[in-house]
DNA sequence: TGTACATCAGTGAACGCGCGTTCACTGATGTAC
DNA sequence: TGTACATCAGTGAACGCGCGTTCACTGATGTAC
């Protein structure tokens, strides 16, 4: 529901070269490409399977011709975390726009997005989240991409303070508590550490709503 | 404070060769010392640049003589993380210990030393939570161990559920909660994405202990 | 519209490297007598 | 207490591998005239 780029998807579907016809020798936005490559690995091998060479091969080129784009490997990585940070905008801001003036509707979809966007796209989780190595101070685009997440969810807390749905002050102490929660929530469930209904899509939202209102309430 | 180890300290300065006397043929515990030497650097240089070889020339041993003891790299990786939920196992025993018939303060130190445990040995964070990639199915420790601490957490909300401190039902529901917090908050201090305070312990705890209680008072 | 040429985006051979793992080995240890 | 010997815990040479990165190159593209 949230936060599927119609525009991604597209370039996606012309930039990318079928397997029957011969590609040309340009291929066009090989940048992107190989970021989508590379995404589509993460999702399938995990991080310590990526390697250049392959992200290469899988959009059939040589695996010298990432160079002309990248500087190094941990530039393509960068580039893959910085469309990460893009879609869990995305996420982010459907589920503002979606939940319109209901301000307890917002607080709790803006949760539930950040689990939703984890458990829907998995391949980021580790690469968005230090599990790379991936230095931000080398990369400030993902430094501010990742703050922009932030921001949101304390202008949001900001907000609800305004209308006396949770408690005045310590804005920034209340917003880490929101946001540790629905973070830590998504790494577990992510790493299977918590028995949970991953077959079942409706008893996981449930699982996930109901944990997000019980920190709601304690911040009231 | 709280789960130093005091058998592992005095096992180190035991078995780990001076590095100025020639060491003995035998090691005596290598297996240990592999363990201990890996931790060391895995804290040192992180998981990205371990290497059996490092391990082994740390310990100053061939790098072979580590398959006398570990099945694979993987086997050794495992071990290291067991000794972690080891160490976790001993900060939350000691936050109960020490928060004796006080239920209050016992929610708020179990929290607390997990978040200080993170803190504290950040070089475990990775290796105990999923991202070395170890699958937990051919670690059959690693499950057992990580869901001790799992089950410590509920056993102590259904208490706080029998004396009335957090309101009654759902208690899987509600350590779900309150593992995501302080496990979200752990990891999203250690790798530095909220601007906290990390050179004031005082300020640190202090935050820390803010975010569980938001929870806590949720969960009433 | 056609040609010359600069620029751009690929290629593929080559590099050195550290890795995990195997193997036949040898030195050290501990036990039976 | 001393010796023979089986067992154990190391060694170091060797393997094949995939990696990231560099380099001189060439084919494709687009622009000036």
């Amino acid at each position: 529901m949230a936060g599927t780029s119609g525009k991604q998807t597209a370039a996606k579907s012309t930039a990318r070269p079928s397997k029957t016809r011969q590609r040309d020798y340009h291929v066009g936005n090989l940048d992107q490409l190989l970021v989508e490559e590379g995404t589509r690995l993460l999702r399938k091998e995990g991080l310590h399977e990526l390697s250049l060479r392959k992200v290469a091969r899988s959009a059939g080129v040589s695996h010298t011709a990432a160079y002309r784009h990248y500087d190094d490997k941990n530039a393509l990585l960068a580039a893959i975390a910085l469309n990460g940070f893009r879609r869990l905008h995305g996420y982010q801001d459907a589920a503002i726009r979606e939940s319109g003036s209901d301000l307890n509707l917002r607080f709790l979809n803006l949760g539930w997005v950040y689990v939703q966007f984890a458990l829907e796209n998995p391949e980021y989780a580790r690469i968005m989240y230090g599990g790379a190595g991936l230095d931000f101070a080398d990369y400030r685009e993902l430094a501010t991409a990742s703050r922009r997440s932030y921001r949101e969810l304390l202008m949001s807390v900001r907000l609800f303070q305004r209308h006396n749905l949770i408690a005045g002050g310590r804005a920034k102490q209340k917003t880490l508590a929101a946001w540790s929660i629905v973070h830590g929530l998504s790494m577990l469930l992510l790493d299977g550490q918590f028995p949970a209904p991953t077959d079942d899509a409706a008893a996981m939202e449930k699982l996930v709503k109901d944990v997000i209102v019980n920190l709601y309430f304690g911040l009231r």
